[in-house]
DNA sequence: CCAATCCAACTACCATACTAGTTATATCAG
DNA sequence: CTGATATAACTAGTATGGTAGTTGGATTGG
């Protein structure tokens, strides 16, 4: 575990100590090299990475303000499991997010470098299809989303949403090996630019939702199987959001 | 500004000095008590509030994330000005999140304890219909919506636009005297609440998409008769999203 | 009088020290 | 052997010290 977490401190670009410190250990909990439930040490990650714990101090706080961990005061800090509830959230918040954005990309219209640049990146995702490279293809499909948000306009939707992925990303890691195949989420980017480029809104907006819907079909199956990695209360809960 | 701050300091109900810190200079960006582009000293905060310079820097690296000050390493510490675009992204992000949250208020109805909360929230707000009390209509005003998002079980949403919220309520701050009527607003959170009960989701979208869009009115005028507080870039902006 | 340079007074960032509170273990009474 | 209690080893929160870097003003050379 502590080489795999050095190995990323090195290769982060970041300047200061709290920023490379929170982008390392959001990744590792994000790939799990962090587990639920685990226990960080202020002492021992400063000494890990032979800093003071002030500014892993900070970035804890960061941490925890994403939702990652839990600082429980005179106690300890904790990577907070997996909680359907708040998966279901942070979908619930990006797909409102990311729908919007789609909305908005295909009224105004946007510029021809951005839509080529979104054309390009359908390309290069098409080759991950044969060789299965999935670390690849999570690259590109938030290049993807994020020149979407961007190219529109929406800087502070694009952060939000990159602030709430957290929460999503885990359960995407999980769900690698019985994920959405690649080809499906292609398409669903096809559609999505294509309504955007032919300036469709609702047509837009329809292919966002479907796009994010998917995240839900795996979710039950994970929980079944990694029952230690998820919030207690993750199992008693509905589905989906039925009538009350 | 100093006794003022120093009273706020008081009455936070927050246990540790970082929170409290960020509660108060928060609340004194939004009224102006802070001024866009004042530096803001951690040694003369620490000083004012009696407090070493540690919470307050934390303090300052959450005011960062929010979007409220900019912090330039061995420079200093400066209140944002208000910028158009900001704004303009803020109101996005919320209209897109209260939008999908009243939809699926509507979708999956709110039990009779939400909605009875809503409407007494509402005949509270027609209290300060005469007495003019924009204070008071403020803070009833911030509970309709939390309570519809919390009521609808969209915890994270209400989360998020609180967090972006801290942009709008600064220019809302400055347009109390020529704001859209309370009573306009009112009407508004009427036919928000009565498209959620009667399970209209359409309308209910559709009433909260034209509620959010009051804040458009007051902008255009605000930077006219505030040019200082807004930043350089907020006057050749287009007033709207047009197409390109 | 003007411009380049130097220096003192700031700044944020990081390191270290101290305090108060929690927890688990060991010890002792019953 | 069991249960209560005392204590030692943790924790996060706060305070303070030190460092590198920026800035504006004084000073000096032209």
């Amino acid at each position: 575990m502590t080489p795999s977490l050095l190995a990323l401190w090195e290769e982060q670009p970041e300047s200061n100590v709290r920023q490379r410190l929170y982008a390392v250990l959001r990744q590792s909990i994000i790939r799990m090299t962090l587990a639920p439930g685990q226990a960080l040490s202020e002492k021992e990650i400063a000494e890990t990475f032979a800093v003071s714990r002030q500014p892993v101090r900070e970035a804890f706080i960061r941490l925890s303000e994403a939702g990652l961990v839990e600082v429980r005061p005179q106690r300890g800090t904790y990577v907070v499991p997996i909680s359907q509830a708040a998966v279901m959230e942070a979908r619930f918040v990006r797909e409102a997010l990311e729908a919007a954005v789609a909305r908005s990309a295909a009224e105004q219209g946007l510029s021809k470098a951005v839509l080529d640049e979104l054309r390009e990146l359908i390309v290069r995702q098409k080759r991950c299809t044969d060789s299965d490279d999935h670390d690849r293809f999570y690259r590109l499909d938030e290049a993807f989303h994020r020149t979407l948000s961007l190219g529109a306009g929406h800087d502070a939707a694009w952060g939000v949403t990159q602030e709430v992925k957290a929460q999503l990303d885990r359960v995407r890691y999980l769900s690698v090996p019985d994920a959405t195949p690649i080809a499906t989420l292609i398409e669903q980017h096809t559609a999505i630019l294509d309504s955007v480029a032919a300036g469709d809104a609702d047509a837009a907006e329809r292919a966002v939702k479907a796009h994010m819907r998917e995240i839900l079909r795996s979710l039950p199956e994970l929980i079944a199987r990694h029952p230690g990695l998820f919030d207690a209360a993750s199992a008693p809960l509905f589905a989906t959001g039925d009538p009350a």
